[in-house]
DNA sequence: ACCGTTTGTCCGAAATATCGGACGTCGGTC
DNA sequence: GACCGACGTCCGATATTTCGGACAAACGGT
C-alpha cells in the first residue's frame, strides 16, 4: 500500500513544521503513533511505526512497551507488530455513551441494520470532510472493514449533500476544497450537478447517490435536523446498486423516520 | 462521590511504588488521566483530575491541552469539564475490528440484542476478574449506562461460572480472591454453592442467576468455547428478574445457538 | 555455511519537558 | 465592596527523558 508513503511525508513535514529539533515529547510520538495505526489500519511493525512517523527507533520501542503495559497496544501474531489494544475500546466507549446524539443514533443505526438487513450508518462532519461516526454491518456483511474515523471529501458521498444544504453556492465553493470534487477514479463532479443534488435533497428530505465512490453501491441518506432546521448528522444504508427501486423505496422510509426520531428538540 | 477517595488513595500508592520522586514522564501522567476518567466514567474537572492522580496542575494542564488538540479529550459544557474525545472511538473501533472472534460477536450481540428486545453482552475475563467487552442495550433500555471496561469479581456473575469451569475447587479456591465472594450488599456466596452453580451450568450448556448483584435482575449466560472446549468467552442477557420462564427458555435457546456459532473450530 | 538485514536491548550525554510557585481573573458570599 | 477560593496561564530551573549509536541475536536468502 502506497498510504505509506503518504503518511511519512506528512510526518516528516509536520515535524519540520513543529519542531527544528529532532526531538520532541513523549506524548506527541504517542500521538502520532496512534494516528499511524489508524490510517494504515493494521497491525505494525515497531520498526515501520518509527520510520513512517520520524521517531528514533529506540524511542518508539520504549514507548510501545509502555503503551502495550497500558493495554493501548497490544502484540500481534508474534511476528513483532502492534496494534490498538482493549482499552482503547473501553475509552471508546465511554465517548460514545457521553454523547447524547450518538447514543441515541446507536440504537437506530442497530435497529434499522438488523430490520433491512444492510448496512447503516451514522455519519457527521469533521471540519470539512465528512465522517462516518457508527457503522452497523448488515446481514451480507457487504463492505467487510469499517471505515470509521476516517475522513472524506464531502462530495464523494450522498450525506455530504445533505450536512452541508444550510450553505449557498458561495459559502460551498469556499468550504470544500476544490480537489475534493475529483473522485477516486479521476472524475469531477461538477458544481452545479452537485448543487442541484443538494436542493432536490432538501425538498424530497432524502438523497440517493449510486456508483460515486465505487461503481456497484448505492448510498440512501436521510438528514438529522437541530431546532434550526440544520442538518448536523445523517443516518443511511449503503446497499448494492442492484437493489429494487421497491426495496429501496422502503429503506428510505425507514431513514426518514429514524432520522426524524433522533432529530433533536422534536 | 466518594470513589475520588479510593482512586487517589491508589494513585498515591502507584506513585509511591514507582517512583519516590513527585516527577514523572508526561505519557505515564496520560495514562493515568485517562484510566481515572474510565473509572469516573464522567466529565470531570481539570483541576480534580491532576490532584486524584497527583499530577501537578500545570502539568495537567499542558497535557489536557495537546489531547484536546488532537481530539482524545474533550471539553465539556463549557464548564471546565473534560471526558474522551471521538479519536479514542476510532481507535476502539479499529480494535474491535482487528480481533476475530469479537468481531463476529458484534454482529450475534446486535442481533440477539434486537431479535429478544433485552440487553445482551459480550463478556470474557481480564486477569481474574469479570469483563463486559460488548454491551447492546435492548429496546427498554432497562441498564443505562454501560459497564464496558468495568471489571467485576467473578463470583458476582453468571457468565463468571462459565469462564472458570474449566478449573477444579482447588484452582479456582487459588484463582478467584477471597474477597471477591463477598457481594455489594454484604451477603457472601459459599464456595460449594459456587462450584454447583459451575457444575450444573457445564451439564445444562447455560447459566442462569437471579439478584446476584441487583435484586432486580436475571441473567442468563451461554459459553463460547474454544476447540478444546474451554470457555473463552461467554454471551448473555441481562433481564429483570420477573421476566416469564417461557420468555427465559427462549433466551437461552437463542443464547445457546449463539455461542454456538461463535465457538471457533466448528 | 555464509553474510546481509532486521529485531530488540542497552547506555551515556544533553536537550528539554516537567514541576513548583507566582500571578491575574473570575464568581460567588458575607 | 471586600474577601475567598478556584481557574487558567506563565516562567525559570533542573531532574529526566529522549536520542543516537553500538551491540548481540535472530532471521532469511543464496
Amino acid at each position: 500500500m502506497k498510504g505509506g508513503g503518504v503518511a511519512e511525508k506528512l510526518a516528516a513535514e509536520k515535524q519540520m513544521a513543529e519542531k527544528p529539533t529532532g526531538r520532541a515529547r513523549g506524548i506527541d510520538r504517542v500521538i502520532a503513533l496512534m494516528e499511524h495505526l489508524h490510517d494504515r489500519r493494521a497491525p505494525t511493525r515497531i520498526a515501520d511505526i518509527a520510520r513512517d512517523t520520524g521517531t528514533p527507533r529506540s524511542t518508539m520501542y520504549e514507548l510501545v512497551n509502555t503503551l502495550v503495559e497500558a493495554r493501548w497496544l497490544e502484540l500481534r501474531d508474534g511476528d513483532g507488530t502492534v496494534y490498538f489494544g482493549p482499552a482503547m475500546h473501553y475509552y471508546g466507549s465511554d465517548y460514545l455513551d457521553s454523547v447524547d446524539l450518538i447514543r441515541k443514533a446507536r440504537v437506530e443505526v442497530a435497529h434499522i441494520a438488523e430490520l433491512v438487513g444492510e448496512t447503516a450508518q451514522f455519519c457527521t462532519l469533521d471540519g470539512d470532510k465528512y465522517l462516518v461516526v457508527l457503522n452497523e454491518p448488515g446481514r451480507r456483511m457487504f463492505r467487510i472493514s469499517s471505515e470509521i474515523g476516517i475522513k472524506v471529501p464531502i462530495p464523494w458521498t450522498a450525506s455530504g449533500r445533505l450536512l452541508v444544504d444550510h450553505m449557498d453556492a458561495d459559502e460551498i465553493r469556499r468550504f470544500i476544497p476544490a480537489d475534493d470534487f475529483l473522485l477516486p477514479d479521476g472524475r469531477r463532479i461538477a458544481e452545479d450537478e452537485f448543487l442541484e443534488d443538494m436542493h432536490r435533497a432538501r425538498t424530497q428530505g432524502y438523497v440517493r447517490t449510486t456508483a460515486l465512490v465505487d461503481r456497484f453501491t448505492t448510498c440512501l441518506a436521510a438528514p438529522v435536523r437541530d431546532p434550526a432546521g440544520r442538518c448536523i448528522a445523517t443516518i443511511c444504508f449503503v446497499v448494492p446498486a442492484d437493489t429494487t427501486e421497491e426495496a429501496q423505496q422502503v429503506m428510505i422510509d425507514t431513514l426518514k423516520a429514524s432520522a426524524e426520531r433522533l432529530s433533536p428538540g422534536r
